[in-house]
DNA sequence: ATGAAAGCGCTAACAC
DNA sequence: GTGTTAGCGCTTTCAT
């Protein structure tokens, strides 16, 4: 019962002209007369009429449209990636679209598979946790779709780009602004480590210690499975009854640091007084937590915008059939330690 | 560069058999012999073929893909509402086309119109705060897109199904709830009343006064532009500093509820014994400010799985071409009130 | 049980 | 400056 849709032919009849100069006429193809040009123009309007993108990519080989895959969208982190991916993509003319992993390797490679069904013209990846075999990027590169991994990346797959945020930097930073203001006994409640990401912020707090000429203490490193509340909650209660009491406690995630918080403030102590906390990845709820939580903030929506653009600059370079190679990119971006009242000493005023 | 796809045609040379048979194979017609089918299916996999969707849909003229435009990525609700979007149609086979308007008019309309040049077989739709004009939405549905709104519905679209959340109720509810516990001067901090949600939110706390024999204090309400936590805080020292001070504060998010929380601590007053707070969203950092915050909760999720149900079945009843016009549906989904700390008067208990 | 042929809407090489 | 033609990869009558 679908009404028809407008079609260049439509508006060529009308018009005693063939559905080629109508085509031609709407894309401002200069051998057409001025005159037909905007004959066709109104008519086209006055019909509403709208390209079928669809033939257009059957014909040219290309649709437009870019694949993105993260694991979870519902996350911070993860939307603002999204949105800087959009708003790329859109300024360049794709459009988007978009795949959940829930972070399960099976349905990552659904994903990969039915994009590359839809002949997206490229495919933006953040692994899920999961993931350890790549060869359903590999296939689909293979196939001429260029891959480009962000966050979560792939480094054994070759030949593609990448963007990641130096989380050793940021943990280190983090750490070294810890170290700064006094404290010494520095805790670290880090993250599984296959994704790379955790692993990275347990070696960036490592090397800060030993900046400072300080041994790393294994009592003092904790490692979530889950990375939640209370799993924060319940390793900083035992941190803090260990007879050497860690003086602060570098969260792997905002959400873990809200935990500690929480067993820190139940068993009587100050923060920051007693113990410190700093949390990783710089979430709404670090701000309006009490104290207000120390935290790295990253530039997910740079990220996202970033990775859409090697993306499409490698598309646009396929297409042109250079003779040589395209030149994949790895792009670190930077993170932001955001110091607030969390990991830093209240002195009391002589008054 | 690009090396050329497996299409039906490569797989039927290779079996010297017609395309037309490929294709009736891979899709199990009952009419391929076993022997066929079994060949077919083996290369098939072998080659990696994978079935060119912009074709089929040229073909079909079907997409299998549904639009989605949303206001803004960044934010828990709508997240949670595009992953119940992307959960139900991954199910039934469609794909997602992610749009954001960026709560721009001119975004949206741009946005419809890319859709329906992608073909999409649907489009969901959460309006911009600026829209008031739906001739957009109207010319698609009038080519045959069917059309679903949510959260932020076109009431003056006729013809299509809608799905929002019952904020009038949550309103309604949440302020009840202030009342059993004994808050008998409720102040209200609203949104700009262009979407109806905070209009509905406004009119759900005037009713429960009301069913409480309460007259509306003017003094006590006020209206928020950007709804900020900055603006929770600016009114709620407006509030405070009131001559006959409020004894609870509904904010109409969980962003302006923690500003007024932030203002209230600061003038030393108790949350909730001098002044409860009650918020609405039930956004993450709801549940770990101090005191942890009443709120009102949205299901997000659902809404988006039943938004999404009600295009694919519409989508589905359309291509079936029934002589009867698809019966069109509202759905209101309901809130739940979160009780928290911030709004149940700690009693002293005689030890 | 299979093949031939047409056509979805568009574009681009080639005519004139 | 414009028309003709072919074809992108697929599905689907209609034949056989």
């Amino acid at each position: 019962m679908k009404p028809k849709q407008i079609t260049l032919a439509d508006i060529a009849k009308e018009l005693n002209v063939s559905p080629a100069t109508v085509s031609r006429a709407l894309k401002d193809h200069p051998d057409i007369s001025q005159e037909t040009r905007e004959k066709v123009k109104k008519l086209a309007s006055a019909l509403h009429y709208r390209p079928n993108t669809i033939a257009q990519g059957l014909r040219k080989k290309e649709s437009k449209i870019i694949g993105v895959i993260i694991p979870e969208i519902v996350h911070h982190f993860f939307s603002s990636v999204i949105s800087g991916i959009m708003e790329y993509a859109y300024k360049a003319g794709y459009r988007v679209m978009l795949c959940q992993s829930m972070e399960m390797f099976e349905k990552e490679v659904e994903d990969v598979e039915a994009l590359f069904s839809s002949r997206v013209d490229g495919i933006l990846i953040s692994l899920a946790n999961e993931t350890k075999d790549y060869t359903h990027l590999e296939e689909v590169r293979n196939y001429g779709v260029p891959v480009v991994s962000f966050d979560k990346v792939c480094y054994s797959l070759e030949n593609h780009s990448m963007v990641v945020i130096d989380d050793y930097e940021g943990a280190y930073n983090v750490v070294t602004h810890l170290l700064e203001n006094g404290y010494r006994k520095i805790a670290h409640i880090h993250g599984p480590l296959n994704p790379i990401t955790s692993q990275n912020r347990l070696n960036g707090y490592k090397a800060a210690l030993k900046t400072y000429g300080l041994a790393e203490e294994k009592a003092y490193i904790k490692g979530c499975h889950l990375v939640t509340q209370e799993e924060g909650y319940n390793f900083t209660k035992e941190l803090i009854a260990l007879p050497d009491r860690p003086d602060a406690i570098f969260a792997v995630t905002d959400l873990v640091a809200i935990g500690a918080m929480v067993a820190i403030k139940e068993a009587g102590l100050s923060i920051p007084n007693d113990v410190a906390v700093v949390g990783y990845s710089d979430w709404a709820m670090a701000a309006v937590v009490e104290p207000a939580l120390t935290t790295v903030a990253q530039p997910g929506f740079e990220m996202g915008n970033l990775a859409a653009r090697l993306l499409i600059d490698e598309i646009h370079y396929i297409n042109e059939d250079n003779e040589a190679p395209y030149q994949h990119q790895k792009k670190t971006l930077k993170t932001e330690v955001k110091v607030r009242q969390s990991s830093v000493k209240k002195t009391v005023l002589a008054s």
